[in-house]
DNA sequence: GGTACCATGTAACGTGTTACATGATTCT
DNA sequence: AGAATCATGTAACACGTTACATGGTACC
């Protein structure tokens, strides 16, 4: 049917806050969902074509001209239309927990590196975040019906979820150091699966 | 260069804890990254002409018959070397924070709708980990060495971190209920965010 | 009789990334 | 001198989803 997808509607809801340039939308849009430029430009003129934004020429000295998008009436409705609707499940890919599966296999030496790098990158994280939600409580426009309003819970909701994963990754750095958890175990374990016998375990 | 890609590793993470059959695979790497049979299928096939896995077939009365995949040194050897590299970074795409970030233009009764809605799917994400995490810790074989650590401590990530989400949700709620909280409030709840007692202060 | 589970596979399509292209200005 | 920022665009490729195909068993 070649209707609108996600990105589209990720678009639309960042034009209805207040019109940009496609380069200023993708960093916008870095809360929501990641997006290249590359991406981006396409579904502006496709979106365009639809009559869901309408764009002015911004000549500019000293930088590159650029595009300013606007929602038009159009695509506030579209938007508001697909608002209504409940949202899909959401993808979650991060080939750290990829490697967290076989930490098994993996010494305890690089295990507690990947994890304490891990933490590292969510220390990052959690700065950056705290001066983003300083930025909006300054500017006090944050009322429930504030345009920033969005923005500010969605920060705050980042900023919770990485506090969280931080302290599971002590945890996790915790039972590695003290690997005290393996008391019971440590013995012959055979378990079956399907019709096949697995390979028995020998640990020590 | 047709190496393999994420995916890839993902399965030989998988067949380096047990062997398996292309859709147990699908359901074991749920925990870490879902896959549809379309895919996994075609890249069985195509990781074991480069030696990294074989297959012996079983017949099943009352089933289909199927392929059971393991790993091969090759494989394992593969393995180990991807997870010494640092993981890339995690890719989060979820309409749901496209829709938060509009909920400026979404009236009261809906933006409540969604949240609650969030809720809802987060506490049956909740049950479902907590009778994971639970057979887990039964079967007792959670050392750090043990092939179920990885499982079990990606089980309990999980579960903080949809258990921390739904905090959030119930936060946001707040906010929207009592919608004369102005600036002043949301300060302080920022403030106070390090040491998560931000709701207490938040009822005026 | 309908749905769910087991089990594997291909084809067409939609989405996302990397690389190619261009080029001035400002900061270190 | 080199990198980063601003600014837009296309082409080739890699990755992921949906739909098409098949077919028996178990449970409600």
């Amino acid at each position: 049917m070649n209707t609108i997808n996600t990105l589209g509607y990720a678009i639309l809801g960042a034009l209805g806050r207040k019109p940009c340039s496609g380069y200023e939308l993708a960093q916008y849009l870095e809360v929501v969902r990641p997006v290249k430029h590359s991406q981006i430009y396409p579904m502006l003129t496709k979106m365009e074509q639809k009559d869901l934004l309408v764009h002015v020429r911004v000549d500019q000295t000293g930088k590159p001209d650029k595009k300013i998008f606007s929602i038009t009436e159009k695509g506030k409705e579209t938007l508001q239309k697909w608002l209504a609707k409940s949202p899909s499940d959401p993808i979650n890919r991060d080939e750290f927990l990829i490697k967290i599966y076989s930490i098994w296999m993996m010494g305890e030496e690089n295990s507690m590196e990947l994890v304490q790098d891990r933490i590292s990158n969510l220390e990052e994280t959690l700065t950056y975040l705290s001066k983003k939600i300083a930025e909006l409580e300054q500017n006090k426009e944050l009322g429930t019906m504030s345009k920033n309003f969005g923005r500010y819970i969605l920060f705050n909701r980042k900023f919770r979820l990485a506090k969280e994963e931080k302290t599971w990754c002590q945890w996790v750095l915790n039972l590695i150091k003290n690997k005290n958890l393996n008391i019971p175990i440590l013995c012959v374990s055979a378990r079956m699966f399907g019709n096949l016998v697995e390979e028995v375990v020998l640990v020590i």
